[in-house]
DNA sequence: CTTGATTCCATTGACGCCCAAGATATCCCA
DNA sequence: TGGGATATCTTGGGCGTCAATGGAATCAAG
């Protein structure tokens, strides 16, 4: 597979290290990019990491932006300003800076979190907590879909999120 | 057949493995799906399953949304994050994580569900509720489309809560 | 020389893979 | 049509491999 899917909670050691998953490191080694590219997420207190499929997103985002302007520069503060490229260890463990532990909250355990082209990092009850939200939310978009569905197409998108025909 | 139908129960052994039903095993297959792709429901107590006609559905709907927007996030969260690739032996079972089988309410037997392009996983016990519920509702609806004329789409629960009858 | 970082090595436990057997349904043939 | 042989499926268990983790050793830098 080269999506990166599913979460795992792993521990960190006396001096900070923690495994990557080894499924996403699977990921990591198809994607060819040396280290691991990570930046905390602009508006979750977690950490968006990933190789280079999470980088040419970045960049096509910048791109949408005409160069100079205030906002690509902001942008591109926010993302490449605060990125850090960490070294992966013979084992596939990596170190968090204390910058990036912080704006997470994380202290001795982490989870991963896939999220296709990239994979997030959490401290796991700030992650239980988001998830939470993320299925209410979800939920609500879902009915949505529902009811706009009878115009003929997105009938299919909510199929895929009602598990049950009824939802009961 | 290239579709999920019918439901079969088989029990969970004492390292928690279980065999996928002979004929879901023909249609995983054909399918051309490495594994078994799984996710929690979103309302429903039970797992969906599939493969790649599950995970095309999934990231097509992802795709509607633009990178970073909220709504992406939180659906990524809810699906990609909590979806699991489950491999199968070479016997045809799998193991479903702790986390799967406490979402589902699994212990020791569980009960597979087609539901055409993928197949939900239930407790047993939950499933003949949920069955029982879904019959009710479904009665409920043909009377008021008998009354009101057809809307269109219900139609398709009807068949989704008919296991062995109709796509058979 | 001291301190921190990186690599190497060892342990433990989980997971995947192999082989085996019981049970059931299917098919063939008398 | 009945009986037996056969194939398939589910279930059970043993064993090897790999991943996560902890600690020691080596290297680099101040």
């Amino acid at each position: 597979m080269d999506r990166f899917v599913s979460n795992f909670t792993n521990r960190l050691d006396s001096k900070g290290r923690v495994s990557i998953p080894a499924p996403f490191r699977a990921v990591l080694a198809r994607d060819g990019f040396e280290g691991l590219y990570v930046h905390p997420g602009l508006d979750a207190p977690a950490l968006d990491a990933g190789g280079n499929a999470l980088l040419a997103e970045i960049n096509a985002l910048l791109e949408t932006l005409s160069p100079y302007s205030e906002e690509r520069d902001f942008l591109s503060t926010a993302l490449l300003g605060t990125s850090e490229i960490l070294k992966v260890d013979p084992e596939g463990r990596v170190t968090f800076s204390d910058a990036l532990k912080a704006h997470a909250g994380i202290t001795d355990t982490v989870t991963f979190v896939g999220h296709g082209h990239k994979f997030q990092v959490w401290e796991p009850e700030r992650f239980r907590a988001h998830l939470d939200e993320a299925r209410a939310r979800v939920r609500e978009l879902k009915k949505n879909l529902g009811r706009s569905g009878a115009n003929g197409s997105p009938v299919r998108s909510a199929t895929s999120l009602s598990p049950g025909a009824s939802g009961a």
